[in-house]
DNA sequence: TGTAAGGTCTGTAGTGACTACAGGCTCAAG
DNA sequence: CTTGAGCCTGTAGTCACTACAGACCTTACA
């Protein structure tokens, strides 16, 4: 999880120039179709994480296919799970490490958790006083055909 | 709350032609600015709103200026409510009846309104699980300058 | 009458997090 | 050799605003 794969990344050992073998599409990696169905994540938000710098530039074969190995399915999945928990993507560029390159200390990772939590909880009181009105409001409503509707004067008034 | 004021409307009641008056600014009706304080409303959304048709195009003095109405204030609060309650400006099309130039039966109200409410309640179910989900992993965190972070594990796993 | 400050006019572009094409290339199977 | 699926790039659309730029108008004051 460091910043953009480096070293000895099992996504580069594989033999990418010429031809790809005949059985599977691209040995040793997945194209971006397979990393989508493997992460159960649209193929065009892989293009968008990867065009927004989220996700690193894979390598490519000789005629241009992106060839994905395990750290990108990882991050991905990072990136996945964080925004079902409601994480800006600036967040998780944060979580990641992206801002500086380096890897978040504990307390920087708590400090954004807690603030992420402080705006979910924010959220959630807003859709309730939200909630709270509109029932209140569309249980006055009869759903007869009676000339004025509580629910219009509620906005009106 | 017709649709595009007609007839008699109070708005159009006012001498525009020629020089306005020297007190106010332009007799008789509000400018852009003065419709936004009047609704605490900013100004560059009054102007959008009137870009996608939610406020009708008012009439203009003879430089151009907009003269809005008592009938501009008051669609434009309505406006305001429901967005405070959370209606998108489509389902607030619908309820000024600007779909179909016709004002929308009570029936179609009060369906509009339990969509929507549904639509909340659903909000506030995922925020919940979200929340929960958030505090009970921050609350693993110890603050402390360990080496694993209990939050990023999470994501990670 | 001149001028400065502030308001208004139009059009365009940016936000976040995608989503949806169009038009062209590559690949694997028959 | 063709067919169909998958991949490539770039661009534009979504929602509900928000933020300018550059020009014009109005008002107050000297």
């Amino acid at each position: 999880m460091s910043d953009h794969e480096t070293a000895s990344d099992p996504i580069r050992d594989q033999p990418a120039r010429g031809k790809p073998a005949r059985g599977k599409p691209i040995r040793g990696g997945l194209t971006r179709g397979e990393l989508a169905r493997a992460t159960a994540c649209h193929i065009e938000t892989i293009r968008h994480y990867e065009k927004t710098g989220m996700l690193p530039d894979p390598p490519r074969t000789a005629a241009g296919y992106r060839i994905y190995g395990p750290a990108h399915v990882v991050r991905l999945r990072f990136i996945l799970r964080a925004r079902e928990l409601g994480f800006a993507l600036d967040d998780i560029r944060g979580l990641l490490g992206l801002d500086d390159n380096t890897a978040p200390t504990c307390a920087e990772v708590r400090d954004r958790t807690a603030r992420h939590l402080a705006d979910i909880r924010a959220r959630i009181a807003d859709l309730q006083r939200i909630e709270a009105v509109l029932a209140r409001t569309a249980s006055q409503c009869s759903g007869a055909e009676v000339p004025k509707c509580p629910v219009l004067d509620a906005l009106m008034a």
